[in-house]
DNA sequence: TTTGGTTACTTAACACTGTTAATTATATTT
DNA sequence: AAATATAATTAACAGTGTTAAGTAACCAAA
């Protein structure tokens, strides 16, 4: 059936085009700015077609989340050299502040807003698995460091959830204009690298 | 001129209508459904008279936001008897971390949301006091515990915002639901209680 | 090749949103 | 009581996401 395929061809152009559209106003206008009508001019279709492909604004918002992730595993491919579990830690620190300040869009969707969550929740398999795999790259360094004494000994979880939390919060603290009144904003990036080095040297058992 | 006293007084008086009717849908509601509309048929006003009181939504907004650090002030008066500041310090954190699931809306308001960062360019003092005065206490806290002896000497400022960072990024990940498929709901309270706990521990000069 | 049926797409509309200009009603002052 | 200043309203604009109903395009069988 050559026809099928063809058909099947078409319909997944027409969803590359509709994502490379919110795409393109998501990293140019922001969020806020992405609307259906806006997708729907830039692709020369009606506004209704873009219903004809996704099922709603959040789905197409979770393919622009997952876009994101795959943005920074590429960014996280400088890890892959670093033989000392220590240092890749440091670095996959620096990697995630400094994504998050240079793609402040990319960062809301992937970790603020709600939308792509909800988007989630609706399909058959409700697991945000690119999440969890970024958890778990974590855990596995941070075990590596535990494993050859490197940082001091603690539940691996917890200890993974307190440094992602904290690297989350200097990012979307900064984001949102929580730190502007507080750090000169061109010092940001400094006080949040400091941040970064005052917690694992903490932990670092010959700090 | 008692005239121009009531005319004050009754101004005053719809306006705290106003964001009564707000809070009101803001807790009930949540943010998205806080309407300019909703808050209209609530006090039984039009629509437009709301903007005879409020520049825009976002300055109700602030006054929201605003709100939500007097009720979170409250709170943090079981601090008032702890002497040691080490335990102080340890009461801030739960307080933060309890404030922020128990009232997720506030919360949001307060730390994620962009609307009263905005109202609050457009002011005369474009300036965050609440939430600065919030760290501050923090700062003044953690400089008792050093010059105490209790906790390892670092910069002040470099601490604080590592603190609050990531007391931050665990409340404002879990009531994003970023945290909902890697630990169970029933154990999210338990796991911050642990970072915390983590976190002071490694910072104390006596663990 | 013409008919019938499926698929792809569009038009029109609904029910909302924040916000503003023009208008009416109310209260105060002369 | 008439003129003026203030307060509140109606109507509208320009958007938003989303859906029901109608139209055009294509493909298969007669």
């Amino acid at each position: 059936m050559g026809i099928a395929e063809r058909k099947e061809k078409q319909k997944t152009e027409i969803r590359k085009m509709i994502l490379d559209a919110s795409m393109k106003l998501f990293v140019e206008e922001g969020y806020d700015h992405v609307t259906i009508r806006k997708i729907a001019d830039l692709i020369e279709y009606s506004p209704t077609t873009v219903y004809l492909y996704f099922k709603d604004k959040d789905e197409i918002f979770f393919h622009l989340h997952e876009m994101g992730f795959a943005k920074f595993m590429e960014l996280n491919q400088n890890l892959l050299g670093i033989a000392n579990p220590l240092m890749r830690l440091y670095k996959m620190g620096e990697n995630y502040l400094h994504f998050g300040m240079n793609h402040p869009e990319f960062y809301d969707v992937m970790f603020i807003q709600r939308a792509p969550m909800q988007a989630l929740a609706c399909m058959d398999d409700g697991h945000w698995s690119l999440g969890d795999n970024a958890l778990g790259l974590l855990q596995q360094v941070l075990q590596e460091c535990m494993d050859k004494g490197l940082i001091k000994k603690a539940p691996v979880e917890v200890v993974a959830v307190s440094i992602w939390g904290m690297v989350h919060g200097l990012v979307s603290l900064a984001i949102r204009d929580r730190m502007a009144k507080l750090v000169p904003k061109e010092d940001i990036p400094k006080v949040m690298q400091q941040s970064l080095n005052w917690l694992l040297n903490s932990i670092d058992n010959n700090g």
